[in-house]
DNA sequence: GGCTAAGGTGTACGGCGTACACCTGTCAAA
DNA sequence: TTTGACAGGTGTACGCCGTACACCTTAGCC
């Protein structure tokens, strides 16, 4: 039922996913679904729940290698179903929400991260990981080829903007000229982020020492 | 009209905003808004770029204040207006966010971050804002509470979950303790990852030297 | 054979975005 | 002073949406 319900949305968007759409793809009466959910909100959580279960969580081999697979993992997870983005976390969390976030947790705290610093370290990965997503879901797919159809729209139609916004032209050009892949940029940033945390748990680590 | 639209999605959240209600907080039938704008899409993006205008865009000072300034700046317009979040980056881009990525854009190149490097800045900060909003929006807005709450609860109705997840009863009961502040702990991430642009831009300065 | 519970059905209601035809007031050109 | 165009408000109607409520079918158990 949940698992129709992810297809559909994967499939179709989550604009089609309506109670009417899901009950034809079952074979069945839109009200019938009433008896396995209680609204479309459930609906929806449950749905978010079978993203957290692709989501691999962090099993060790220390703890930077462990948090580099899962922030991957969420966002091959996210990729695949864009709709479940901006609900990760809102709606009654899921048994695999809870394990997810528990092994997480228990791999920070297993690496000896203070409290503290779990909770930062996990809030910035967090925050990060989501809104790269939300960025690939939201940016255009090809950015190069968008850019350059811009870049040429705006020479014929509007050759003033290349004065108002000459550092977005320069953007559009440059990126039209060297590619732009979403893979290698969110791993750049993931790195980035994960120095920094190496960094500030080490700082409490030589306090504590 | 996008401002009386700005204020209900404000007041009384987004699900409120109606074609209807918006005609009616105007004295108005819902089709006289179709006058003013050809659909609901681009009534969206309307209040998009209100958003974009109320973020303060670097104007220098040295790129890490300025990118920081912005940060936080973004951060407090979309807590005001939680419903742009999850929308910055899609439909049609007005011209207050053209002008504030044109700026963005310009302070990094400006500070001579070579062209790759103010793209993976860039992309960096943008994620963390939008997802660390993200987070804010959906999480409980007093985490301490609501921990202590749940904690409460799993005591008293499922004694087994604090033995299937050890890590996030700890994670419950020590926020319940120490507190939580989503300001801090947004600016807190906010400077890891400044950190970590200056010392990619570091890097690539001493190459280029 | 009769009870119970699980789950499918049909109808109906109020709300949504918006197409389409119509009306009103303003103001410039004739 | 009339005219005609245009901006913008109006009323009706259509096909979607989520879902309340009453009903029916089937399976398993005493």
């Amino acid at each position: 039922m949940i698992g129709a319900a992810v297809a559909l949305a994967d499939r179709d968007g989550i604009g089609a996913l309506s109670m009417r759409n899901l009950a034809e793809s079952l074979g069945v009466v839109p009200m019938a679904i009433y008896k396995h959910v209680a609204n479309k909100e459930e609906l929806l959580d449950g749905m978010v729940d079978v993203v957290f279960a692709e989501a691999a969580f962090p099993v060790d081999g220390g703890w930077k290698a462990a948090m580099r697979r899962r922030a991957i993992s969420m966002r091959d997870a996210l990729a695949r179903h864009a709709w479940a983005i901006g609900r990760m976390e809102s709606g009654v969390p899921g048994p695999a929400n809870l394990r997810h976030h528990n092994a997480t947790m228990g791999c920070l705290r297993g690496a000896r991260f203070s409290f503290p610093t779990a909770v930062h370290a996990y809030s910035v990965m967090d925050s990060y990981i989501y809104g790269f997503a939300l960025q690939e879901k939201n940016l255009p797919a090809d950015i190069p080829a968008e850019a350059e159809t811009r870049v040429r729209r705006v020479e014929q139609e509007h050759p003033s903007s290349a004065e108002e916004y000459p550092y977005l032209m320069d953007l559009a050009v440059e990126l039209a000229k060297s590619g732009y892949d979403y893979t290698t940029e969110f791993e750049t940033g993931l790195d980035l982020i994960l120095d920094g945390i190496e960094r500030i748990r080490g700082r409490e680590a030589a306090i504590s020492e």
